[in-house]
DNA sequence: ACCTGAACACCGTTCAAGT
DNA sequence: ACCTGAACACCGTTCAAGT
């Protein structure tokens, strides 16, 4: 006799993701998942094999926000004006996602890494603005200097890292303005 | 009657990076640790408050070995040169204590971060270099640009992050050459 | 086809009892 | 003063039984 689903796969990431933003990764714990969408923790492997796979399902659900963020953040033509736009909006995504973010920059167990494409894809506005500043010959090199240096800021941003006082907003101008000029070959 | 200590904690922080070096801060269980040094797990608590605070016992070890290897690092009096040394000697650090190296970065708990003192040390020498590079008003911004790009690069090296190909070392040198050009205003 | 309760092998930590 | 075994409240996951 079929049973109707009582809960669905969108519901327990969604859920999932609400526990990891609200409590990292230790609070993804299969119980309160399974509360969060009223069922019994048995009945979540009805739809995924696991906690690894549910790990990296909330993972590519960030990277998709992630990408979309940047995607609406690039609309101009000068690409040092675009970097200045693309990292802002890279850094207001971790400060309104913090939970989030530490997931996807987290190193993750093979199982619970998210698709290589769904990372390439986000990574493709910082490439093409780095063609543009840094040519083609240089685009990877340059895309990789952007990304190493946002990513790394706002990491250490969020670790609380930055105990030597200073303005951290300032610093992070300072970074993508310095970043800008020493990039742009042309 | 008073017994002998069968371990200390200097033993215990040992074994702990041991396991966390081997299977990342999942694999530090505190009957694992226990085991190693040779008692029973509630003996740990008698040389520790808890699981929380061996993490950060543990994080302040592995800082003072980077410092260390950073300190080393430094010899000439050439800034960007300076600046070539360090971060290849942050970069090997990394390669070489994969585990060590992404729990200090990791965002911990407040009770297992380690003594900001011991962190503003570790950074002493970008600090150094940031200021012969940048000048005195622009040293702190410098220093945060030179640390995050470092971070993020190795960060997302260790990830499985950089998955376009290319040549990483290159990529890292290129970056390192570009940000001492960047931040030298001489 | 999905859900459930019971069970298994794990955790970190506490505590009374031993020496 | 340190160590131990037993216990507590948690985990993720499996599985047979229910509908």
């Amino acid at each position: 006799v079929p049973t109707p689903s009582r809960t669905s796969l969108v519901a327990i990431v969604a859920a999932g993701r609400r526990l990891i933003e609200s409590e990292g990764l230790t609070g993804l714990a299969m119980r309160r998942v399974a509360d969060e969408v009223g069922v019994q923790p048995p009945s979540l492997y009805k739809h995924m094999t696991g906690r690894s796979q549910l790990i990296r399902l909330i993972a590519e659900d960030v990277l998709g926000d992630l990408m979309n963020s940047l995607n609406a953040a690039v609309t101009g033509d000068d690409p040092r004006a675009n970097l200045v736009a693309l990292a802002g909006a890279f850094r207001r995504f971790a400060h309104e996602n913090p939970g989030a973010y530490a997931l996807i920059f987290t190193p993750l167990p093979e199982e619970s890494r998210p698709d290589p494409n769904l990372l390439t894809k986000t990574g493709d506005q910082v490439l093409r603005i780095a063609e543009a500043l840094a040519g083609a010959e240089h685009s990877l090199e340059a895309a990789r200097t952007i990304t190493a240096w946002a990513h790394g800021f706002v990491a250490m941003e969020l670790a609380g890292a930055f105990r030597m006082g200073g303005n951290i907003d300032e610093a992070f101008t300072f970074g993508a303005a310095r970043l800008g000029e020493a990039l742009d070959s042309r």
